[in-house]
RNA sequence: GCCCCUGUAGCUCAGGGGAUAGAGCACCGGCCUCCGGAGCCGGGUGCGAGGGUUCAAGUCCCUCCAGGGGCGCCA
């Protein structure tokens, strides 16, 4: 049971006891919650409880936390119980349990930490991007987010797919269908012009030229049509393997690789249509095919059929929903999407209502801009002005741990610069590397006293009673914490906060204590120590994706 | 005009209604007979403005101001 439960539980017991004995007048009884404070002096918990209660049954905050004090039960683990004014009860754990963590960490290994928040099984899309020209920095950022979500909820004990919906279906395509092979005419020497609309970025030429080296003029000699649908199809095929070649490279994977075109082979998208309809969802005006979502709250309706009888982006969307929730029964999904497609959101929670699931069970993140720059210039990042900045760029620049960590490190919600100057010219003195770096010592210390021959698997943790090696453990132990905390608000900016502090008082305990020394006894407790320090901080970096070096 | 996000230290950002609001960078001082100095220790008049709810507000509610994004038969 955690120390939260266990707490409240005691708290609730001393109150009733104090009831009882005459000591409290009885009243409504507000939600017990424990707090962590934020001073180490106040213990490792605290409730205000008695400052909750004043009020509602008129009496001083501290005489109601001396009545409770008096009432309260041991507690398994809580050595220490005291009342701080205005009114609070602040806990502090055993050192006995403290050092406990430290042999349970060793024996467990990575899994440390993990705990059973829920067994639901959960889908995260993200990316998602267009098969129709590289990955920029605000894919990028969406690619960190929702692996790394991936990463915790799965420590969290949730049953986790993560999943990439190829656009292969939609309008877009033609454009980069023709864009493709006006580029290939081009490469053999004849005018073609870019159709409007089209893909101007300078990989079309690349994949072109590719193409050309394969085929030779293969696709002139066929009708053009003919030809177009041909070069698109392996012009996808081009674009999907960089994609999925960059998003390696960023230590991102996808348990699935969804096609939309797939739902339209396979009938879901008319059958999705077809219930839409039965359900009265569906309106034709002008010529085009709406779905009624003004009835389902939202600010208008919106067109699935356009007037040349193709579909869109939305409604497919729905089908692909449908098979999410219906087909595959996900009982819960998160979409991660870019800030510009915010107004989709309203729009996929009428769809909710209209098939009859539950709107909570589908979550959409939205992650703000990202705005790419060298010093004061602005780089765009527009796929059609030809004028980009590709996130393999940005990641070959800074590398792929920095690039995660500078994602991870601002909440979604919040807009964000990111400085390729200041990126590689603070490399040195980065956050990544204090982190990384910690690691990179501990590594160093067991190397070392694996060469010096000690065996600390039998070291007594007991012996650790110093304040450093205690602040330590305390922070070590928080990592489940961290993981519940991240899992249930589905932020994960918290991780590289915490990983930070997890180096800052582990680099501040190397200081000050020393680990091999001539006390044998001594050696192999604190080398038990590094050892745990080191499987949590691993932990916490592989949780963001990043690597956790031995040296660097 | 309507909708979403944001305004916290010089800069980039954390802060699940609670105790004296915190990190990193930058800047200024210290610390190498010793396991990695990419390190440690010290240095701070800051919550956009104004109301409200509460014993308690950076946090919740309202108004205003400022910045970004969205309001296509694009995705």
């Amino acid at each position: 049971m955690s120390f939260h439960k266990k707490l409240a539980t005691a708290l609730e017991q001393a109150l009733e006891q104090a009831q009882q004995k005459g000591l409290i007048v009885t009243a409504n009884l507000p939600e017990i919650t424990i707090e962590r404070p934020a001073k180490p002096e106040n213990g490792d918990y605290a409730s205000s409880l008695p400052l909750k209660l004043a009020r509602v049954i008129g009496m001083r905050p501290m005489e109601i936390a001396d009545a409770i004090l008096k009432n309260l039960p041991s507690i398994e683990n809580i050595e220490k119980i005291d009342v701080a004014p205005p009114g609070f009860i602040n806990f502090t754990i055993s050192r006995k349990w403290l050092c406990g963590q430290v042999d349970i960490a060793c024996k467990t290994g990575e899994s440390y930490g993990d705990t059973d928040l829920d067994h639901k099984s959960v889908q995260i899309e993200f990316v998602s991007v267009n098969p129709t020209g590289p990955l920029h920095v605000g894919h990028g950022r969406g690619a960190v987010l929702g692996s790394t979500l991936a990463n915790v909820l799965r420590s969290a004990g949730y049953r986790v797919s993560t999943e990439y919906y190829i656009n292969d279906a939609g309008s877009q395509l033609d454009a980069f269908y023709r864009s493709l092979f006006a580029r290939y005419r081009q490469c053999l020497g004849e005018e073609a012009e870019l159709p409007e609309n089209g893909y101007h970025g300078n990989y079309m030429i690349d994949f072109a030229r590719q193409i050309v080296e394969v085929h030779k003029d293969k696709y002139l000699k066929m009708p053009p049509d003919e030809a177009v649908q041909e070069i698109g199809g392996i012009g996808i095929q081009m674009v999907m393997q960089k994609l999925k070649e960059d998003l390696e490279k960023l230590g991102v994977k996808f348990d699935v690789w969804f096609s939309e075109l797939s739902l339209f082979q396979n009938g879901q998208f008319d059958k999705t249509m077809t219930m839409l309809r039965e359900g009265s969802f569906v309106t034709e005006r002008e010529n085009a095919v709406w779905f009624a979502s003004s009835t389902l709250g939202d600010d208008r309706d919106n067109v699935l059929i356009r007037t040349d009888g193709t579909p869109t982006y939305f409604a497919s969307d729905i089908a692909y929903h449908y098979n999410k929730f219906v087909e595959r029964k996900f009982d819960t999904v998160i979409d991660i999407w870019g800030a510009d497609h915010q107004g989709h959101v309203s729009r996929m929670k009428a769809v909710m209502n209209a098939m009859e699931i539950n709107p909570d069970r589908l979550t959409i993140i939205i992650t703000q801009l990202v705005t790419l720059r060298r010093g004061q210039e602005i780089v765009r990042v527009s796929k059609r002005s030809g004028d980009l900045i590709t996130l393999r760029e940005v990641m070959d620049e800074v590398g792929a741990d920095a690039c995660r960590f500078v994602f991870l490190s601002r909440s979604a919600d919040s807009q964000m610069d990111f400085d390729l100057e200041l990126a590689i010219k603070q490399s040195a003195d980065n956050p990544v590397y204090y982190v990384q770096y910690a690691h990179a010592r501990i590594c160093s210390i067991l190397k070392n006293a694996l060469e010096k021959g000690i065996d600390f698997s039998k070291g007594d943790t007991s012996l650790l009673k110093l304040e450093p090696e205690l602040t330590l453990i305390r922070n070590m132990v928080k990592i489940s914490e961290v993981i519940e905390t991240v899992a249930t608000g589905l932020e994960p900016h918290h991780l590289p906060f915490y990983a930070q502090e997890l180096a800052t008082v582990f680099h501040s305990f190397y200081k000050q204590c020393r680990v091999i020394s001539d006390d044998d006894a001594l050696t192999r407790s604190r080398l038990k120590l590094v050892k745990a320090a080191q499987i949590v901080l691993a932990k916490t970096l592989h949780l963001m994706g990043m690597t956790a070096p031995e040296s660097m």
